[in-house]
RNA sequence: UCCUGCAUAGCUCAGCGGUAGAGCGGGUGGCUGUUAACCACUAGGUCGUUGGUUCGAAUCCAACUGCAGGAGCCA
């Protein structure tokens, strides 16, 4: 019976009879024994195995090469060397799957690069594995939070046959035969008209949270945006909660508390991971991270934060101006230079805004607000929606929407309408923030990108 | 979609107009309670593709392809 490593390492007493079982991380030979250390994926660290020269099974020692699968039955007794508390005294050595001499992956450095290009064999690397054993921790955390605080887990259809309007791009979803030579209508699709892959659940989450209050969704998202950056992809996880009775000052709040709680979390469970990327990936992380759970996030209108902007002295490539959307330049200004701190950004101009935000008394603004991190930008989007029957049929007049596609979504506001508030979090945006990885696609298992689907 | 940069051994890179190099990894041998061990030997490359300039191109120029960074859009 297999133990896993991380229960191992943690030990107090030495164990007479312990069995391993993961991949070679490196073996260090001798003559009379070999240094093992194995990796199993349950922790960062690796266990060092001594293999002697006399074990029956010392044979089986030498096809035990970096990447070899090997399961190992000993003795676990207290290191002689410094570098480890424990290792095991083998006593039988057994080879699962042998590693032949191009195995891609070597004890030192490899690019980021072209670990994407082996994204089957870079979670067996530490940044890696490290990386998913956070964004796991992470989405636990997640459910964690709303289901402490009676939200109700939706999921929203992947396939879809409305769009967020203003959420992006869409793929098209089809059974269609593109290479035919007759002329094709929506109609003879599958479904019988136009459908895509979700670029969000919020409409649909809407409709849950008028009828069970407080609601979260958290799934995969599509856009088919041709974004180059490091911060974009066309697929990635999503977790938008939806609350009715709830208005901007609730969303920010929520958001605000969700940010830290997941935060703390991952120092509370994912420490020596975290410890691995503020030594290796981003020297000031822990230190940000405590900063971000223990002081409150500052919070401006984006009326403050032009006024901000335009008094800083800053020369910034793009103008600043009331009405225009502050870019990343901005953003990046308020959070890393004059806040040196998250912010939150609420009440936007209308005008650059979606059709579904609630519209402030001023008449000019709506009630959106977008919770920016250093180095990330944006990683929370959301707002009150507009609950008045009136004011959301003349924003789908002005926005070209037709009753036809969204008249559930109007209905409502016909049938019991109530203020209600939500907002986006983009996962992968808030892992990159945790472990200081700085491209979305090392946090996500198989990225997806323009022009990049393998595996 | 726009702007910028890069492409040389399995990996990380040096070479930048005159016969292709190092470290790591691989193989072989040695040595040691080792720690990305160490020492010796060894195999491994149409220098991304196509075209041009030149007596001569990995090196200069152009196009293409791929990758990366930034912008826009957004999460």
């Amino acid at each position: 019976m297999r133990t896993r490593i991380v229960s191992i390492l943690q030990r107090e007493e030495p164990l007479d009879e312990v069995e391993v079982a993961g991949w070679v991380r490196t073996r260090r030979d001798s003559k009379a024994f070999s240094f093992i250390e194995l990796n199993d994926g349950s922790c960062l660290r690796s266990i060092q195995i001594i293999a002697d020269a006399d074990l029956p099974t010392y044979g089986e020692v030498s096809r035990l090469a970096t990447g070899a699968a090997a399961s190992i039955k000993g003795k676990l007794v207290p290191s002689q060397g410094k570098n480890q508390k424990w290792e095991i005294l083998a006593s039988e050595v057994r080879v699962l799957g042998e590693c032949p001499e191009d195995y891609p992956l070597q004890k030192k450095g490899h690019s980021r690069e072209f670990l994407r290009s082996i994204a089957h064999l870079r979670p067996r690397t530490n940044l890696f594995g490290a990386v998913f054993r956070v964004r796991s921790r992470l989405a636990h955390a997640i459910h964690t939070f709303f289901q402490e605080r009676g939200f109700v887990y939706v999921h929203t259809p992947i396939i879809t046959g409305s769009d967020c309007e203003g959420a992006g791009e869409m793929f098209r979803v089809t059974t269609l035969d593109p290479h035919a030579a007759k002329r094709q209508h929506d109609a003879d699709d599958f479904f019988g008209r136009p459908t895509y892959l979700t670029v969000s659940g919020q409409l649909e989450g809407e409709t849950f949270a008028c009828a069970l209050a407080d609601i979260y969704t958290f799934g995969p998202t599509f856009r088919a945006e041709n974004s180059h950056t490091s911060r974009h992809a066309s697929e990635f996880w999503m977790i938008e909660p939806e609350m009715a009775f709830c208005d901007l000052q609730g969303d920010m709040e929520l958001a605000e508390e969700m940010v830290k709680a997941l935060i703390g979390d991952a120092l509370t469970h994912c420490e020596d991971d975290l410890k691995f990327f503020n030594q290796f990936v981003d020297k000031g992380l822990l230190e940000r991270l405590e900063h971000v759970v223990t002081k409150p996030f500052e919070r401006v209108t984006y009326t403050e934060a032009v006024e901000i902007l335009l008094q800083s002295k800053q020369s910034f490539e793009y103008p600043v101006e009331y009405g225009l959307n502050l870019q990343s330049e901005h953003e990046r200004f308020l959070t890393e230079t004059h806040f040196r701190a998250p912010v939150t950004v609420c009440d936007y101009p209308k005008d650059i805004k979606p059709f579904y935000m609630r519209r402030n008394d001023d008449e000019k603004t709506v009630a959106a607000m977008d919770l920016l991190v250093p180095e990330i930008g944006e990683l929370v989007g959301g707002s009150q929606r507009e609950e008045r029957i009136g004011l959301l049929e003349e924003n789908m007049r002005a926005h070209e929407l037709s009753m036809e596609d969204y008249g559930w979504y109007h209905d409502l506001r016909k049938y019991g309408s109530v203020p209600h508030a939500g907002f986006g979090l983009g996962f992968e945006r808030l892992i990159m923030f945790v472990t200081g990885v700085a491209n979305i696609r090392d946090v996500i298992p198989f990225p997806r990108t323009p022009g990049s689907a393998a595996f």
